[in-house]
Formats: structure tokens, sequence, C-alpha cells
DNA sequence: ACTAACTGTAACAAAAAATGTTACAATTAA
DNA sequence: TTAATTGTAACATTTTTTGTTACAGTTAGT
């Protein structure tokens, strides 16, 4: 019973702007090196609430890719160089689950294949995160802002 | 802002347990053949709504994977043989936006990022689905339900 | 010391998306 | 004619995502 309760709780998608509203993020940080950019600022290239791109840093600042200064004249910064920073770490940072979606819950333990479908289907959402993961490892951040001049 | 309410209503993205129902029910199907399936077995087996079963298996329909009877001894059956169904036409059925997920509806037009991220964005989510859609090309719903025995 | 401009976060509100449910018309075998 | 089924619309509920308000804590400049 404990078991199904953490299984719902830690059943998420990636259904959502996390990835986009991240990268943004990174990328404004990267071309705008030598100055640290606040949460307004950053809002309003993005055009969502400066607490949503706050929370978002947090997330890139635990990652290690970021990092903050308080204060009258705070902001963000890159915490590494952008040449140092693959892409696979910010999807890292942001999802909650894999590109395939979600599985079922409770299929049916009695029945041949539903009681094992959650094994197979794991398997192969695995596969597919560990394809997306790789191939996003070959892209850098330089990479991405490059594309932008 | 025709075009912005149409954005809205096609940005959605796979944060669900669509593939994972449809290849339930596929694998059902491909394990039974010989025998047409009803909607509320199916369900049984998934331990899903039977509507939301013969919701999904209108899509698999009209993707050409399921062929359906009517009527009293009605249900569903393969449309082609499980051994020339690759899980890329189940991923293509079901998937409503790419595997990174959405974008940011509106970036700033002003800002020399905000105002191109979307392009750079779209290309770099394109190539993720490419590179899915041609991994599940190689895996067939044979393969698939073969990993059952 | 005081003020102004920030970050960090909790708590809550609102919107959007996914899933479940009821109901019933249409179909078909017996 | 009946019973069992598909197909689908309409609606309800739940879950997830996104937005917002509020404010404590920090720091530079006066």
């Amino acid at each position: 019973m404990l078991q199904l309760v953490l299984s719902i709780r830690f059943t998420r998608i990636m259904n959502n702007t996390r990835f986009a509203t991240a990268l943004h993020i990174l990328t404004l940080l990267a071309d705008s090196e030598g100055e640290w950019l606040g949460s307004e600022w950053i809002a309003g290239s993005i055009n969502v609430n400066p607490v949503v791109v706050r929370k978002e840093l947090g997330v890139l600042i635990k990652a290690g890719l970021v990092q903050s200064r308080k204060g009258k004249v705070g902001g963000y910064y890159l915490q590494k160089s952008s040449k140092s920073i693959t892409l696979d770490e910010v999807y890292l940072a942001v999802k909650n689950t894999e590109v395939l979606g979600k599985k079922n819950l409770l299929p049916n333990p009695n029945c041949p294949i539903g009681k094992d479908i959650n094994v197979h289907l794991g398997n192969l959402f695995s596969d597919l995160d560990q394809l997306v993961l790789h191939e996003l490892r070959t892209r850098t951040l330089e990479n991405f802002v490059a594309e932008f001049h």
C-alpha cells in the first residue's frame, strides 16, 4: 500500500515547458557573459512569471549549472563555461519521467500479459531514455547559442 | 489572435499513459491470435475503463493497426501481422507532441534570443523526435510480445 | 543604520490536460 | 426480438502545470 502511494507520487512526466524554459535561461546567461542577469529580466525574455524563472533557476543551481548572488546587485551567472555544459545535463535537471510517458498503475496481475507488461514497458522506456540522453550529450550549450549568431 | 488560440489548442504533449495503453492492447491482440477480444476484457487486463480502451482502439483503427467488428460477437483483431507492426507506428498514432516537451508560447520578439528561440528549440525537438522514431522503427510488436514467453 | 533591489520559497489560485463515467444510438448473431 | 457489442458524445473528476501573492533574508550604496 505504501509502495502504491509512492508509485503514484513519482509517476510524473515531461509534459511541460520546463526544458524549453531552462534552455532559454541558459542561453540568455551564456549570451551575456560578464553580466549578472536578474530573474525579472529573464522572465521578460521568456514571457513568463519571474517566480517561475526563479524556481527553475533553483533547479539549475542544484544541478551545478548556474550560480546566484543575493542582495541589491543580485542575479544569476553560469557556473561552468557554456562549452562544458551538455544538453543532457539540462534534461536530467528538469525531467521527471520517461520520454514514452507513463505506465498504467495497476495492470491485472492475474493476466499473463498484465502481470509482466510494466517490466517490459520499463525496459523499452529506459532504452529510449538512454538514447535521448546520449544524443543530448553530444550537444553543448555553446553549440546551441552559436545558432543565434 | 486566431493563430494564438490554435497554437494553444495544438500545443499538447505526451504526458500520459496512451503509449503504454496502446501497446498493452496490441500485445493482448497479438497474443491471442484467432480470437476477437472485447473492450471489456481488454480493460480488465489494463485495469482501466472500457470506454478509455474503446477510444484508444479507435485511434489504432485509424492508424491501420487494428480492425473491429460490431454487434453481438463484436470485438477487435489485429489488422496486420505483429511481425509487420513496428513501434514507431504505435508512437505516431498516440503521440501529440515532441519528446522534449512544449515550447513557451510567446517569447519576447524584442529580445535577440527570445525572437529566435522557438525556431532553434524546434530544430532540436525535431531531431530528438526523429531519433526516437528511428529506434522504435527497429522494434516490432512480434519482438515485444516474444519477451513475455 | 536605513533603504532599495534583489533572491529564495511557501502557500495558494487558476488553468490546462488527462482520465473516468454515464448514456445511448447503431449494429449484428442467435 | 433480444442480448451483447462497438462508437461516441457529453460531462465529471482528478492530476498536473502554471501563475500569483507575500514575505523573510541578503547585500550595496547612501
